[in-house]
Parts: C-alpha cells; structure tokens; sequence
DNA sequence: ATGTCCTTACCTTAAGGA
C-alpha cells in the first residue's frame, strides 16, 4: 500500500498539477495540506472520478487538511482532540480499511514564525497536544501513521543551509526537541529509516531561485507507530514534481507498506 | 532572508500568510 504526503498549496491552484501527479504515481492513501478551501468548496468530483474516496476538513482561505484513499475510509476524526476552542483546520483521522486496517492521521502543523511570539507560542502547544494523541493512539497497540507537513527541519542534514535557519520556528532548538520527543515516544522517521545522508528534500522556496540552487529543507514527514514500521518496505520524495508546471512550493513524500 | 506564490476583499491593488 502506497502512502502519501503532499502540501498542494490550495486546491484551485493545483487542480492540474495533483491529478497529473495521481495519475502518475497511483498512491492508494493521500494526506492534503493547506488547501486553503470550504469542505462545499472542495472539488470532490474530479478525484472521486479517478477513484478516490475524499474527506475534508477545511476552512476559508488557509490551512485545511484532507485525505483521499481509493480504499473505503472509517470513523473520520476532525481536528486535533485536546481543544475545542482551537478552530484552525490542520487535523484529519480516518482508518483505511486494507485487509488489514491502518489509522492515518493527516496533519499540518503550524509554521510559527516569527519566533518568538504568538505564532510560535500556538505551534508549541499544538505539538504538545499532538503528543497526547499519539499517547492515546499508541495506547491502541494498532498501526497506524501521522502524515503531512509538520515544518520541523529534524537535523542540520535535513536543509541545504542550515545556517539560515537558525533563528527560524522550523529549526529552533525547542522545535526539533517536540519533534524528537514525538519521535522517543516510539515512532519511526519512515524516510530516515530508508535513505541516510544529506541533501534530501521535501520544500523549494518559491523566493530567491530557491529550486534552482537546491535551496531545500525537509519538513514533510511520515511518522509511524511500531505496528505500521514493522510493515514498512520503501520511502521516497517525488523530487520531480518540483519542477512542474505550477508546482506547489512543496512535494509529495511517500512511504510503502506491506499490505 | 527575500529575487514568489496563493488567497480574499474588492478592484484594476493591497494585505496576510507562508
């Protein structure tokens, strides 16, 4: 079964490029970040006609997460738990029901910057309760995996100049420890768990030629419970799509599982 | 580290977000 991530960077901007990409790669599961669009807003139809099943949870102008799965889809959560009064559009649950099912939570984590500040505050206790829900997803003993933009730069290795970065929310010091504690709570870092070194990315800038110098960061991530890392068999970044006609600012990052 | 892109509100342009 083959899983995706991809931050399109609004739906009616990308309403050629996601499809050509779908047609090209075939992903069973895909997790959609920021598509900046109203659940009724939403072009269902046109991916529903290639065959998948789509859920939204989106909201005027920015954020909005949404999952689209050629497999039937169960028992959708929207949003993060933890928060009632948190109305920003960056959480989405459902169980795909493989042979055997597999929880996939899609998921776009707040940029905070500038840092620090308000913003910066808001992507700290996001993170934080996001660690409760993968407690409690944990809890369940059952298989499942946290896709999306989570703009966290891990390591140093994980962007082309670290050295910009080093005042940035992506790569604050108190940034990589949320995610690295995410990480201790027994998840594995699907691609890192495949391909090691430097120079692997998953975000061009659209300012200062960014792609061009291969300017990048990784900040795309599947994360996976120890049941679902047990059936984990290939990772990847669809570098190529960068380089398409309108490309999203990011691109997709995908993981394979035994069925 | 700003050489861009996307969205909306309201228009032939500007602001906010990333």
């Amino acid at each position: 079964m083959l899983i995706a991530t991809f931050n399109i960077n609004g739906i009616k901007a990308r309403i050629e490029a996601l499809p050509r990409w779908l047609d090209a790669s075939r992903p069973d599961v895909v997790c959609l970040q920021e598509i900046k669009s109203l659940d009724e807003a939403f072009p269902r139809e046109v991916f529903e006609d290639m065959g998948y099943r789509v859920e939204t949870h989106g909201q005027k102008s920015f954020n909005g997460v949404a999952i689209l799965s050629r497999l039937p889809l169960e028992d959708v959560v929207r949003g993060l738990p933890g928060d009632t009064s948190d109305e920003q559009a960056r959480w989405i649950e459902a169980t795909v029901m493989a042979p055997r099912p597999i929880r996939v939570c899609g998921l776009y984590l707040p940029n905070g910057n500038p840092a620090p500040g308000p913003k910066y505050d808001y992507k700290l206790a996001w993170m934080a309760r996001m660690e409760q829900r993968l407690r409690d997803l944990l809890a369940t003993e059952e298989a499942f995996v946290c896709a999306g933009d989570y703009n966290v730069i891990p390591q140093a290795e994980d962007a082309a100049r670290p050295e910009l970065w080093a005042d940035d929310a992506l790569f604050l010091p108190q940034t990589r420890a949320a995610f690295r504690q995410m990480l201790n709570l027994g998840l594995t870092d699907a691609f890192r768990a495949r391909v090691e070194g430097p120079g692997h990315y998953s975000f061009w800038d659209y300012q200062a030629g960014a792609w061009e110098r291969n300017n990048g960061i990784r900040i795309d991530h599947l994360l996976l419970s120890p049941q679902a890392a047990d059936r984990l068999t290939g990772a990847g970044i669809d570098k190529q799509v960068r380089a398409g006609d309108k490309p999203s600012d990011h691109v997709p990052v995908w993981i394979m599982l035994d069925d």
